[in-house]
DNA sequence: TCGTTGTCGTGAGAACTTCTAACCAAACAA
DNA sequence: TTGTTTGGTTAGAAGTTCTCACGACAACGA
């Protein structure tokens, strides 16, 4: 089996060159990324690279497929190693560290994408595990206990969000209800069983709004606003974990 | 004044430039604007648009305050167009059909930045305009009812959303108050008096949270998963007219 | 040990890109 | 009419991605 120690080689090499690609990405952005100046870099020329990466693009895709992966993991990890009770908070806050450790990494995912860009079935599949996560640790919330739409999402051990404030929480808005009932129906968004609309509507809330302030801040259009986003984002967890 | 026929045919091509390149950015994305191609669609060589745009990037930032400030009158538009009780759910959905139809634009706004980019004074100004917009919405909905942190906004006149459901809006929760005393004091957000700290938390989440959604549409994360993604939306206004 | 095979890297080069420099003609101003 | 500004051209430098033909070298079988 010496020809392990080849493909050893090839996979070191491949590694060395997303590396250099990271480092360009974080200095100039996505079209910083020159495949010439890699290779430069690694002390080769540049056709030399495409021995191991057919275009550009090719290597792209590897470093999105890559930092998704690592996002989802980091995601249930922090679910993993969290108390019952402190599970969302802790997804939450861990989709916001990595995206604040690895700004550029987390806009290749959810930035903007190319027209013509079609998502490697193997991201699809990422997006499930990560949507599997949410609504995993939507479930612990406050969850299993509303009427109507059964929840059959797997790990609903009702814990409850230490509930500190006086309004009655998960109780929700007539729309609210109505997306969950038109979620109900909606196509395979995870392996395994298909969780209920309700829980499904709380795990896209979460998902977006989460976003929504992740990649403002990311962006830049919280800069001279004189605030701290954490303290913006703390206070959408509390909303979220209250209003169901 | 012969000069201005000058004046004039300048102003027309430098527009015919930008309307090649929104097509260019339509169907390619950021990366797909030429100079060499604009030029050459126009009917002259590529060297002849420097006499039009410095660069490059002035063109794209050119494109970039066009759009910001189409969004921001589309806006306000709709917003002078609502009744009063209206107000809010009319500028929401103003912002979400903009950006539905011109997609690429909106992410040229909202979009991946690039790391050296500045954005230049005047695009600040169309933020203030906009996030004035937004303010005085989020004074139409319940607000000014709020003990506390006194809501100085400037059109507070209270006629509250169509209170249909059951619970009460308007409680904050404990970090969300954290919030308002946390933006009480940010720097100058808009001309003219300055809104209170709760005033600008709801500005805040309304405006993360409608791009959250927003913009995860427009970049394609909801394909084959499902459901109608206007339904979220507005279930998302809903919460926010209902929950403060 | 020799010969074959497959992989890795090189330099050359095509077809692009942005952008500068030099030049020319037409339109405007005095 | 003369002079200046403006808009266009071609040429070219420096960069990009990517293909191709060639040489060198390691791995393998006989």
């Amino acid at each position: 089996m010496a020809t392990a120690r080849r493909e050893r080689y090839r996979k070191q090499t491949r590694e060395e060159a997303k590396a250099v690609a990271l480092a360009q990405l974080a200095e100039a952005g996505t079209a910083g990324i020159s495949v010439n100046a890699i290779a430069k870099a690694m002390g080769m020329t540049g056709p030399a690279l495409y021995r191991y990466f057919a275009n550009r693009d090719e290597l792209l895709t590897e470093l999105i497929t890559d930092a998704y992966r690592e996002l989802a993991e980091a995601a249930s990890r922090a679910v993993a190693d969290a108390a019952p009770a402190d599970r969302f908070r802790a997804l939450a806050r861990a989709l916001r560290d990595w995206a604040k450790r690895h700004p550029d990494r987390y806009l290749l995912i959810y930035g903007t994408p190319v027209p013509g860009y079609q998502a490697p079935p193997e991201t699809t599949e990422i997006a499930a595990r990560l949507m599997r996560t949410i609504l995993d640790a939507c479930a612990t919330v406050g969850g299993a206990a509303a009427p109507g739409s059964g929840t059959t999402g797997s790990g609903a051990d009702g814990a409850g969000g230490e509930g500190a404030g006086g309004g009655g929480g998960q109780c929700l808005t007539p729309l609210e209800s109505e997306l969950a009932r038109h979620l109900e129906g909606a196509g395979p968004w995870v392996p395994g069983e298909e969780p209920g609309g309700e829980l499904k509507g709380r795990a896209l809330r979460t998902w977006t709004r989460l976003h929504g302030v992740i990649s403002l801040d990311l962006q830049g259009h919280f800069t001279d606003m004189g605030f701290d986003s954490s303290v913006l984002f703390e206070a959408e967890i509390d909303a979220l974990v209250r209003g169901g």
